[in-house]
DNA sequence: AAAAACCATGGAGTTAAGTCAATGGTTTTG
DNA sequence: CAAAACCATTGACTTAACTCCATGGTTTTT
């Protein structure tokens, strides 16, 4: 499909699809159409940007996920040293997720007490 | 205490600190020190720096929280009409920590993934 | 076959959330 | 009491993650 396709289905605007493919966090299928100069992306893409959009909510750097989505793609690789970094992101993740928590109490402790005072 | 204090005591740097006093998201007493001009915080800015700290993991912007501690400051104001913002941003938090969660199930099916083909 | 819509590339511009540096006072410390 | 550490204010600078614009081709639509 072509960047206009890839956009529609991912919600992602074509200025951040071609900056997501500069980092290295896809890539066009390298055959392009024939004849002209367009680019061409295969279904994969569309899950490597659901995967990217859910990494982004949880705090990741396109930075980080150049990183992590090359491990990704690598899972079946053999030596591999990059467990470090893996762990880490997965900690953060954690961590993050601890603070949304708490965080949403707070906002939901708050809700309750302005319902109150709206019925008082 | 002064900003020094306040900064060791929450983690969040000096400049940082003198940013968010400026967003509204905390206020220096507004008596200054007798005789200097340096501005001294109350313990409760050490909580709301703690919150801020979540709220950020919790991907809110500095705007928002600029919005959102006027209604936790607010609790007990009988009118009041912002509700909705509040649910608003409810919602995003717990989308966030969905998505995290799916993100975050991915980062332990690589890991898995890799630590058998290193046994492999 | 025009017009409208799409595509590529390159580079400038934008926004958020700070950081850094300069200047000039104040306090604490050795 | 001098040096080191702290404080305020102003304003320039930085980084990430895009967006916007210009230019010039290609496709699709009418």
């Amino acid at each position: 499909m072509r960047i206009g396709e890839l956009s529609k289905q991912t919600g992602f605007s074509r200025d951040a699809i071609r900056f997501y493919e500069r980092e290295g966090l896809i890539r066009a299928e390298s055959a392009r159409e024939a004849g002209n100069n367009y680019k061409s992306y295969g279904p994969d893409a569309v899950m490597t940007l659901e995967v990217v959009k859910d990494a982004q909510a949880a705090g990741m750097s396109v930075a980080d996920l150049s990183i992590l989505l090359t491990q990704l793609a690598a899972e079946d690789a053999e030596d591999f040293d990059g467990d470090a970094f893996l762990d880490a992101k997965i900690a953060e993740v954690e961590e993050r997720i601890e603070a949304s928590r708490r965080f949403l109490e707070i906002l939901n402790e708050t809700r309750e007490a302005l319902k109150v005072a709206h019925l008082g």
